[in-house]
DNA sequence: CATAATGTATTAAGCGTATTAGTACAATAT
DNA sequence: ATATTGTACTAATACGCTTAATACATTATG
C-alpha cells in the first residue's frame, strides 16, 4: 500500500523530490525489485494526500532517469538494472555531489580517513535486504 | 579580487547558494585560510554583477555555519577550524547527503567497491594545496 | 464491445522563495 | 569627521511548487 512513503509538508524539499528520493532509495535497497509495480498515480496521491499531478511529476522523473518504465493503461514498473545506462554527465553529477559531501565534512572538522570510513560503513548498509516492508 | 567565484545565472541553484558553496570549497581546500578576509559585500556584488543583498545573504549563512566571523565596519574573515563546532544535527545532515550519493551511485549500476574507491580518490584530491589562485 | 483504469497534457490560481532596488542604521577604520 | 562595512527593512518582479479541474490516448477488464 505504499504506506512507507512519508511526506514532510514542512520540509524545504519539494514533495515530488521527496517521492523520487524515497522510491529511488527503495530501488537501491532492492526493497523494490525489477518488475515490481508502483502504485497508480491517483491512488498514491490519495494515500499521501497530495495532488495527482505531483505524483505524476515524480514518476516522470523516475522514468527519465531509467529507474522505471511506464505503460499507459497498464502502470509503472521498476525496470531492469541493465537498462539503467549511465553516461558521462551522470558520473559528473555524481562526482559533484560527492565533492559537496566531502567539503561539508572537511569544514565540519572531520578527518579525511574518518570521512572515508563513514562512507564505507554507509555503503555496506545498502547491501542488507531488510525485507520488512513487503510489496506495494 | 575574488575573480575565481563564478556565477551561473541559468543554474537551478540560487545565486546565494552558489556563493556559499564556492567559498566553502575554497575554505575546505585551504585556498582560503584562517584569518583571510572575504571581499566586502558591496565589492563582491559589483564584481559578480549581482545585488549586495544576495552576497550579504551568503555571508550570513557562512557566518551561521561557523566558517567565517564578521565584524561590522571591519569585514568578514575566515574563522579558526577549532571554532567550527559540529553537533549531532550536522552529522545527521552529512549522513543523509552521503546516503543520497550512495543511492544515486547504486542506481547508476556502480559497484559498492567502485563507489568507495571513487570517494577515496576524491577525498585525496582535497589535501593538495593548489596555490594557484592567490588571495582575494 | 463497453467500461474502467492508467499515464499524460493542459490551463488556471494561490503561495512562497529568489532577486533586484533603494534606503537607512550601527560599528569600525582612516 | 568621513568613509567603510555588515546588517535591516520595504517594495516590486519573476520563477517554481502545489493544487484544482479537465481532457485525452492507451491498456485492462467485464
Amino acid at each position: 500500500m505504499a504506506l512507507w512513503i512519508h511526506i514532510s509538508p514542512g520540509s524545504s524539499k519539494p514533495i515530488y523530490i521527496q517521492v523520487v528520493e524515497q522510491i529511488s532509495e527503495a530501488i537501491a535497497k532492492s526493497e523494490l525489485k525489477c518488475g515490481d509495480r508502483l502504485p497508480p498515480v491517483r491512488k498514491l496521491a490519495a494515500e499521501l494526500v497530495i495532488n495527482p499531478n505531483t505524483v505524476a511529476r515524480a514518476y516522470t522523473i523516475l522514468e527519465r532517469s531509467g529507474l522505471v518504465s511506464t505503460k499507459i493503461g497498464s502502470g509503472t514498473f521498476v525496470s531492469e538494472p541493465k537498462m539503467r545506462s549511465r553516461d558521462a554527465a551522470d558520473i559528473n553529477v555524481l562526482a559533484e555531489r560527492m565533492d559537496n559531501v566531502i567539503i561539508r565534512g572537511i569544514n565540519l572538522g572531520i578527518e579525511a580517513n574518518d570521512l572515508v570510513e563513514m562512507f564505507k560503513s554507509r555503503v555496506a548498509g545498502f547491501g542488507k535486504k531488510t525485507k520488512g516492508r513487503g510489496k506495494l
